[in-house]
Order: structure tokens, then C-alpha cells, then sequence
DNA sequence: ACTGAAAGCACTTCTCC
DNA sequence: GGAGAAGTGCTTTCAGT
């Protein structure tokens, strides 16, 4: 991390916020001109810092309204295991994410459905493939929010 | 969700990989021109489809590569006093998510911090000043492993 | 590191199909 | 619902400090 100024710690927050924010409309904010802000950006883009830009929609209106958290434990912790589950559970797209933790079970899965109905397919049909996976336990969100971006 | 033809969903797709691209870029990747594309593009910012754009940071860069999910318990249950908690919570720059779930815990948070030592810091300083924290849990994460957007 | 200006290019609108 | 063209405004570069 090299170290990030006062002015590329407010930049990346308003890209947070907002990534379609215009270099114009920064430098204004900034209170300097277009070149200064432009460099700063590119060069937070090329170190990495800046991963990407992503169109983020709203869960409800594409039917992905209800969360669950499931605790799996499973048999096998080899890393070609591991790896192998990782993969397939992720191309599932119920799935949005998968740990590997620690504690009394051995990963965690985020998943978003439309409903409870669409919860128990994904149970009964998808995630009951799985060999490897002894026992699973699943923790239902009632409501959620989250940050935007980093405090930096 | 007013139904999404295969053109909008090709557009909702490539704009969570990277809403960067440009209109122009769209429409040749659809084989369109720039005005069908412009116009699908708007309709879904408007209809709150597509909620916002960010740009998504790189943790290990900006230290905080150590990812922890607390499971708490809470005293109350009224309506005020989980949105406060919430409220407070969510305000320290630790805290990225926060949940209300079913299941032997009340809420869930997942915090990232640099280091073990922050995160010592953080449950001493910060988590034990609530009064309405009966216990908690953590659960460290090994590896994760998100997908980039939603599979529509 | 920043300013200011200029060229290039995408966005946005409008007309027509 | 989409094509093509034109005007506008932002991005990107470059000379200068």
C-alpha cells in the first residue's frame, strides 16, 4: 500500500460512491483541474488499488430478495478438494460466495433466491449432490445492510 | 421485475463486469447501434435495476486482508434498539456488513481488518462497548471466493 | 505536481425506418 | 425497436510553470 494522500483518499471515495462520476466533476470537487485528478485515477487503476468497476443491481427486482448463510461441513480437506468444491458450488447461481472458515463447520456459502420454495430446490436438488458434505446448517437473514465502499 | 429480454440481461452482464465499458463497445458486443443500447441502458438505471456503479477496491491493498464474521446476541429485540445498534455498528469502519438472522444468534457482522491485532483491538475497544452484546462469536475466514455479479 | 488549452472521442438527441 | 447523423461535452494529451 504506497501511501494514499489526502486528495487519493477522497477520490476513492467518491468512485466508491459513485464510479460514473465524471473527472470534471471530481477535479471541481477536489478544487483542482482535470490533469492532476485524471493522473491520480490511472495511476490507482495501474497499482491495483482500484480492482474494478462493477454495475451493482438491486436483488429484489431480479428476484433475489431472500439471503441464507449455510455452514457445510465436509470429508475431504485436501486442496484439490477443497479447490474442486469451491469451483463447482460457485458455478451454482444461487451461490455469490464461499468461505473457508474456521469453527465448527468447514465453509460458509452466501446464497441469494427468489423465495423459500426456491431455497428448498437449492437444497434438495444442488447442494445434497455434493458427496463430500457431512452436514450443513442454514442461517436465514431477516434483513441486512451494508457499507458502500471502505472508510480509508 | 418487468421481464428482461436476452439483450438486457447480455447488457446487465457485461455492465457488473465492468460499467466502464463504453456504449459504444456495448453495441458492438450486441451487434446494435448506439441508440437501442443507450436507451435499454437508461430504462434500467431507472428502474432501479441497475442501483449504482462503483468501483470495487483491492483489500489486500489497503489493509484489509483479515476477514471475520461475528455471530452476536442481543438483550432487546424492539424495533429502536436494532436499528440503533445497526446504525452504530455499521458507522465503525470495521464493520462491512451487518445482519439480522434466525438461529442461535441474533445478528451477524462481517468485519475486515489488517491483522490479528486489529482485530484484538476492535472486539476490546470497539464491539465490548455495547451494552446489549450479551455474547458473541467469531468465525475467521481461511479463503473466500466471491462471484462478480448476479447469473441472470 | 498542477494549470490551461486543444484535439479526439463518446454521449446524447433527433429524424427516419 | 432499431439505424444513422449531428451537436455537445468530457476525456486525454501536451506545452508550460
Amino acid at each position: 500500500m504506497e501511501s494514499l494522500d489526502r486528495t487519493d483518499r477522497k477520490i476513492l471515495e467518491l468512485l466508491q460512491q459513485d464510479c460514473r462520476i465524471t473527472i470534471k466533476e471530481l477535479a471541481e470537487k477536489l478544487h483542482l483541474s482535470n490533469t492532476p485528478v485524471y493522473e491520480r485515477v490511472k495511476k490507482l487503476e495501474r497499482s491495483g488499488i482500484i480492482k474494478n468497476y462493477v454495475a451493482v443491481l438491486d436483488p429484489e427486482k431480479i428476484d433475489r430478495s431472500m439471503v441464507v448463510f449455510i455452514s457445510v461441513s465436509i470429508t475431504k480437506h485436501t486442496r484439490d478438494v477443497v479447490q474442486k468444491f469451491e469451483t463447482e458450488v460457485l458455478a451454482l447461481p444461487e451461490v455469490m460466495e464461499f468461505y473457508i472458515t474456521s469453527g465448527n463447520f468447514d465453509a460458509m456459502l452466501k446464497i441469494m433466491v427468489k423465495d423459500m420454495h426456491a431455497f428448498q430446490h437449492f437444497i434438495q436438488e444442488k447442494l445434497s449432490k455434493f458427496e463430500y458434505i457431512t452436514r450443513f446448517n442454514s442461517t436465514f437473514v431477516i434483513s441486512s445492510a451494508e457499507k458502500i465502499g471502505y472508510d480509508l
